[in-house]
DNA sequence: AATATGAATGAACGCTTATTCAGTAACTTA
DNA sequence: TAAGTTACTGAATAAGCGTTCATTCATATT
């Protein structure tokens, strides 16, 4: 009578759980040894499966990283696009909840930082990697932009070159990442947002209050 | 009589001349196949030497990457040092020869960009990478942030904090790098320096002259 | 209960790669 | 010129790794 499809599937799961279950291990052993020392046998340990798992799921280690590439970056963009979603209609409130974002708690996740900085680290080589980076930036500055002329417009800023500047906040936002994943100092997720914000107030002094 | 040291050094050479030679076989290799296809083999042949030179040189493969990024570091902290040499004494100006030192021909070359982003992806779990980055910034920030307090305390500017402005600074010289190696549409050094300085002419308006 | 399905295993295979080292060639000194 | 020294070579070795596939086993179907 009580349809129950999945309860305690303790051997066989479905093929989209295992998938993600291994690009989390990806992530964690990419994190922990580096894209360098990450091996096959580790990966599937991790996810606490056997040898042979990954290339059943993703046909080969090349593509499972491919596919950990694009999951990380997926997940970048779901998160920017809602934090925008719950933004008010106000450009200043929409860039603040944008830049915001960068710094949650689920995509500056170290862990998340250590795989951008793999595969960026690959990209120049890689025709493969580099295209989902560039994907990343291109719909993200596309979005920024959009943001910036309307505040530039309505609220009356001379002077500002807005592809110049969506290429500086894009770029200071890669660049406090960096910061976040090998700072000596423990330089962490909401410092990284208060220089973003301390930016923005020096660009937009007449919206100091949006940016806290 | 005439004594002549080296002329032709066909076969043997310096150890010095060797070491150097292999780590920009190095830094080709990797600018070319990355850090995860950099084989020894594929960097001896770079240097047109043979298979065990390396671990002649410099025992393990690990110690020859280790000295590479040594060596860029060194390149890099050169670089900005004569920059400041070569500025005036005014603060203004430090400050542009500083930041515009980062787009330099040798060290914003793409090869020397591929070598920092492919040890700042293993720098996460490299602790002796690590250490060597954490470096980098740390003598670049300790010079900029001299040179800010000069012109903010010398030339009256309020309501800037400047660790925050530092992180700011060094996050964007960082990012543009980013954009430098990987964006789509050809974003140059030139194109770089010119947002960074814009953002110095935003945040310094009374010295816009010096950011040209 | 019997059979079929396909997810998961893990030992085995073959390839790649870093490292070693005995030998060779270039240069120096006596 | 002969002996000694040092840089260099490259074939051999051993370890590590991705991939394969015959087998096992949980679940679905009849």
């Amino acid at each position: 009578m009580t349809a129950l499809p999945k309860l305690q599937p303790k051997r066989r799961a479905a093929k989209v759980v295992r998938r993600r279950q291994l690009i989390e291990a990806a992530i964690e052993s990419i994190a922990q040894r580096g894209l360098g020392d990450t091996t096959m046998a580790h990966v599937s340990k991790t996810a606490g499966l056997s040898q042979g798992i990954v290339n059943l799921h993703f046909k080969s280690k090349d593509n499972l990283l491919y596919e950990t590439l694009k999951y990380v970056r997926s997940e970048y963009e779901e998160n920017w696009r809602s934090a925008l979603e719950n933004a008010s209609e106000a450009p200043a409130d929409q860039l603040a909840e944008l830049l915001r974002s960068d710094y949650n708690k689920k995509v500056a996740d170290i862990k998340k930082l250590a795989v951008w900085f793999a595969f960026w680290g690959e990209a120049k080589s890689r025709p493969t990697y580099k295209k989902i980076c560039q994907e990343r930036v291109a719909d993200y500055s596309q979005s920024l932009a959009g943001i910036l002329e309307r505040l530039i417009n309505e609220d009356g800023y001379d002077d500002i070159n807005i592809p110049q500047l969506v290429e500086g906040i894009v770029a200071m936002a890669d660049g406090l990442w960096l910061n976040i994943l090998i700072s000596a100092h423990g330089f962490r997720r909401r410092d990284a947002e208060a220089v973003m914000m301390q930016y923005l107030c020096q660009i937009f002094p007449k919206h100091k209050n949006a940016f806290k």
